[in-house]
DNA sequence: AACTATTTATAAGA
DNA sequence: TTCTTATAAATAGTT
């Protein structure tokens, strides 16, 4: 929207990029708020841009939604081996069924409410970050 | 947008509720790729629909963003009495300070690109559920 | 942050 | 669900 078409493409200006960011940002928000209170919807969002504060927004009334969602902040720290060996074998059956949805709770107490659907961009990154793992893996 | 305008408040026709939510969705989604690729900014989005299949998006490129991600579905069955405990804790001290934006990290590795900022329904969310834990404790 | 021309998203209907 | 079209809403360029 606007005075012209822009095309989906990297901004290469800095200074255009954090302006677009912050008014896209605003707008995605304000979509999800509707969406949460219109639809019955819980919903989180996380934004992370290298120049500025990463921004979680988590709409109200999510069942159980956000309590694991605050606890994202310490889950870095918290990467023991045991849990290391565990994403690797999960990573690995997502990998060897990368159609365009899937569902990586079978693993575990799988209900119909608990499935997860998975975009592209997710599944492209999964293989990517398999194929680093297998490397690490090997030395 | 459309030929009238909306009331921001719950769809009471539940076909209505999930044809818009479809609709929505696919926009939501369309903003944050865009968002993504423009502005060099990670993106996850969770939507859990009472009715549907839950919908978790994640945008390319997501440094330790996709993998800390990939993990929620399996926390909830994780939720030692240890943890608890440091969130409990965590959700203390946010309680404490709870104006528009805060930073959860301070209690741990805190660097300026893992602060946290939250929106008003997240705290009002926090201050609901440390209501709660607090009801629960003294039991 | 505010303005406004223009593009984009979408409400209603098929 | 998908399409069409009128209309509402978001936003690009600019101040």
């Amino acid at each position: 929207m606007g005075r012209k078409k822009l095309k989906i493409q990297r901004l290469e200006d800095l200074k255009a990029r954090r302006a677009k960011y912050s008014k896209c940002k605003t707008g995605i928000l304000k979509k999800a708020k509707e969406l949460n209170i219109l639809c019955e919807v819980d919903v989180a969002l996380l934004f992370c841009s290298p120049s500025s504060t990463p921004t979680l927004y988590v709409g109200k009334n999510s069942n159980g939604l956000s309590s694991i969602l605050k606890r994202l902040p310490n889950l870095s720290f918290e990467e023991h081996e045991e849990r290391k060996a565990y994403t690797i074998e999960m990573l690995r059956k997502i990998y060897e069924n990368s159609e365009s949805e899937f569902d990586p709770l079978s693993l575990s107490h799988d209900t119909n409410a608990n499935t997860l659907k998975l975009y592209e961009d997710e599944l492209q990154e999964l293989k990517d970050k398999l194929v680093e793992m297998s490397k690490i893996l090997r030395d």
